[in-house]
DNA sequence: TAGTAGACAGAACGGTTGGTCTACTGTCAG
DNA sequence: CTGACAGTAGACCAACCGTTCTGTCTACTA
């Protein structure tokens, strides 16, 4: 038998789980069900159901996802970019997808100060640095700018495949993404 | 002196408001009391708040606002889709935008039946007729095809411009824009 | 064996939510 | 004048919100 992960894993699965399906706005209560733990353990080791969601955003390892699609394309730059949007494609097709989970907390938590907003940001921070350094390898004439067309991109099909279902925006932008990679220099 | 709006229209002016810088969970009393409305009102012109929110998505006028930017800048098609980016430019520089409305609506109303469901897509559906329509007379190869892409750059603005304030995505956004207008039959 | 730390259950806190209800007021047509 | 109607004011409801509390049980450690 596989030994149970402790209250604290339980939770931040379960925030993961009903705070993407369900909305940053699930109660304590249902989070405290799915986990099955008590209510002062959260209190305890997160202080807040604001520092819950916002170790939620932390621990996501989302760049260590898009790190291993670019890994697993091999090692030339444009197959390694193109292989994210091919990727973006299978992900907002799938049933289960509810759009960008850092997205919708930083829409949902109109709240300045929630600590949220400081993960979206490094996360979405990182996403540039990750990218911005793969244009560079690939020779890119701008590096940093073309991160930014990519970044535009990666966030306009996550926007837009939630709003208009079927629409398979990857495809469309994954063949804007081969324009950004064709500006060597 | 003016005469005052009836209630059914100051309480749709508060909830845009509201429901924008607030998100779509801010309190029915918060609306009401901005409105200085009954709140039997609320309830007797719209049924449920939820009824008052989609009403406020439906009655936006944002496709008018679009076709007004396009309008503004002339015949030639090219001239007509880049100004709606140098539009994004301005609207996401403003200190009070805080997304799309659209967008955030949609990924905060996590309850598939919720009526709002309908009036986003409606928008969106019609922006992208609305895009085709021009990309069709500008002599577009795939004008169906090249208004999707149009759509996600459109959506990748909105978003990208609240997660990393100060990219100036429409700028990066505007340079793909052209791309698309490039593919001519 | 006693002490301690962590996890548990569950009641209760004050506050807010969306929604319903009654009662009063003004207006305007017949 | 009268009745209908739209609006206002405010009490009220059950449900839920995040949070704090008391108290019990278990496992490890000194």
């Amino acid at each position: 038998m596989t030994t149970r992960p402790g209250p604290r894993e339980r939770l931040l699965d379960a925030a993961r789980e009903l705070t993407y399906s369900q909305g940053v706005h699930v109660g304590v209560d249902a989070i405290l069900k799915q986990a099955d733990v008590a209510r002062r353990s959260l209190y305890q080791h997160f202080g807040s159901k604001d520092g819950l969601v916002a170790e939620v955003l932390r621990s996501d390892g989302a760049l260590d996802g898009y790190r291993r699609v670019m890994d697993d394309a091999g090692d030339d730059p444009r197959d390694r970019v193109l292989a994210v949007f091919d990727e973006l494609d299978v992900i907002t097709t799938r049933p289960s997808f509810h759009g960008c989970r850092y997205t919708a907390a930083e829409l949902a938590l109109t709240d300045s100060g929630h600590p949220a907003h400081a993960e979206v940001r490094a996360f979405k921070e990182g996403l540039h640095r990750l990218l911005t350094a793969e244009l560079a390898r690939h020779g890119h004439r701008d590096p940093e700018g073309g991160a930014d067309q990519l970044l535009v991109l990666i966030d306009g099909v996550l926007a837009h495949a939630v709003t208009r279902p079927g629409a398979r925006p990857a495809l469309a932008a994954r063949a804007l993404a081969e324009v950004v990679l064709a500006s060597q220099s």
